[in-house]
DNA sequence: TTCTTTACATGCAGTCTTGACTGTTTGTTA
DNA sequence: TAACAAACAGTCAAGACTGCATGTAAAGAA
């Protein structure tokens, strides 16, 4: 039999691991270099080959635990909807506890918009814009993102508290996060920020003065008579 | 002589062509190819091979025209930038005079974001999602966006009239183009427009009660310190 | 220990895309 | 009509990427 020396016992047994820990950890690398990958180098040039030299592997690890390329990009969809959830977490628990309504609305204006900025909305959008000619990444990222828009209401809501009762409150949040993946899209052309800055000053205002104040100038909360098609 | 039939006049044979006239077609079938091709199954999977199949010519007649792929692309970005151009500025003729002012911003708005969906807008996308890591087509896409956005806003100021002399027009304008790219983003996602079209109304809401009376609530025009970098 | 399963490594074949090359038709000029 | 240039067609080789098949080491079970 070619069974040559057994190694069993592994005397200096430091990098003894059990399998599951191994595996964990060589599946979050590689789900961690074809994030990475995204945005390096975007989607298309995400190779399976230059995603195991990201990650330190071999392609026999890649093709182990996910046998077709669209199995790791499936996953990573998974894993980036974790990552970005995480990274919004951390940064509502460093919000400051303000003391004004405006300026805590504020914060809460430009928490949202950080969510969909950063190098984690552009792999994001590498995903959409792939899944736009491939179905099945496409389930995936609106199984994920779904997952992900309610977890930001929700979080948002928490965190305002008993701002969130205003009228049109949702509304608002809605248009905010319409209006930052706008900016973060602009991003690509334009790395300078400074106009975008400005500009997202402006809907703060804006969007601060219909919450708190929504007697300005608008009569109707919501709903209207569609009478333009447009 | 032997100068049997001078082409310079042609009486009736109209597959005689000029030289030009065939050569300014071929290129104009191929772009539109090109760009069909990013609308349909994006940046990614256009090929110079399939492009030639739909525009029906032959890759040696796009390797004549056009001998790097590059060159297509590059090409296609102003061909996609004119098309945008003369789309919106059809869009524009259509409109109503509207009677009121508000009626007439709304309008502008409507078509602002107008202008920034449709199939024309996906092709945009494809390329400026590709140009994040294709340096010359990134440098193609800014020449002719910053040409595009100038257009756009010198359109949209023709259009107004007097209500361009509104405080912060070009910023509201600004806004809602950041705005209108940010909900033809979701689109990738969400096919269904009701919400979307729901969020557009609010905000049109609030750009023309921030346009018409500006003493809404928010006493500074545009600068204020930057007291938090968000 | 012995056996089995899981984790990982390496090499190879098939497919696709690009760019180049050669040949043919159409238009222009002398 | 002849000569030339431009437009267009078809083929081919090189490179890259994916998927698979084979081989080896580590971990767990009997």
């Amino acid at each position: 039999m070619p069974v040559p020396a057994e190694p069993q016992s592994q005397s200096a047994s430091r990098l003894r691991r059990t399998q599951e820990e191994r595996s964990t950890e060589t599946r979050a690398r590689l789900l961690d270099a074809t994030i990475e990958s995204l945005i390096d180098v975007g989607y298309a040039h995400t190779t399976t080959t230059a995603v195991c030299a990201r990650a330190g592997l071999s392609r026999g690890a890649q093709v182990h635990h996910f046998p077709k390329k669209q199995d790791l990009v499936v996953s990573a969809v998974a894993h980036l909807a974790t990552r970005r959830a995480d990274e919004l977490r951390g940064r509502a628990a460093e919000l400051p506890a303000a003391a004004s309504a405006e300026h805590r609305l504020g914060s809460l204006l430009s928490l949202a918009r950080e969510a969909l900025s950063g190098p984690l909305f552009l792999a994001a959008l590498e995903l959409w814009v792939a899944s736009r000619t491939d179905v099945e990444l496409h389930r995936a990222l609106v199984r994920f993102e779904r997952a992900a828009g309610r977890g930001l209401v929700d979080l948002w809501r928490d965190v305002a508290g008993p701002l969130a009762d205003a009228a049109r409150f949702d509304a608002v949040l809605e248009l905010t996060m319409h209006l930052a993946r706008g900016l973060a899209l602009q991003q690509l052309l334009r790395r300078d920020d400074t106009a975008r800055m400005r500009a997202f000053e402006l809907w703060r205002e804006l969007a601060i003065a219909a919450l708190l104040h929504p007697s300005g100038a608008v009569p109707e909360p919501v709903s209207q008579p569609p009478e333009e098609d447009s």
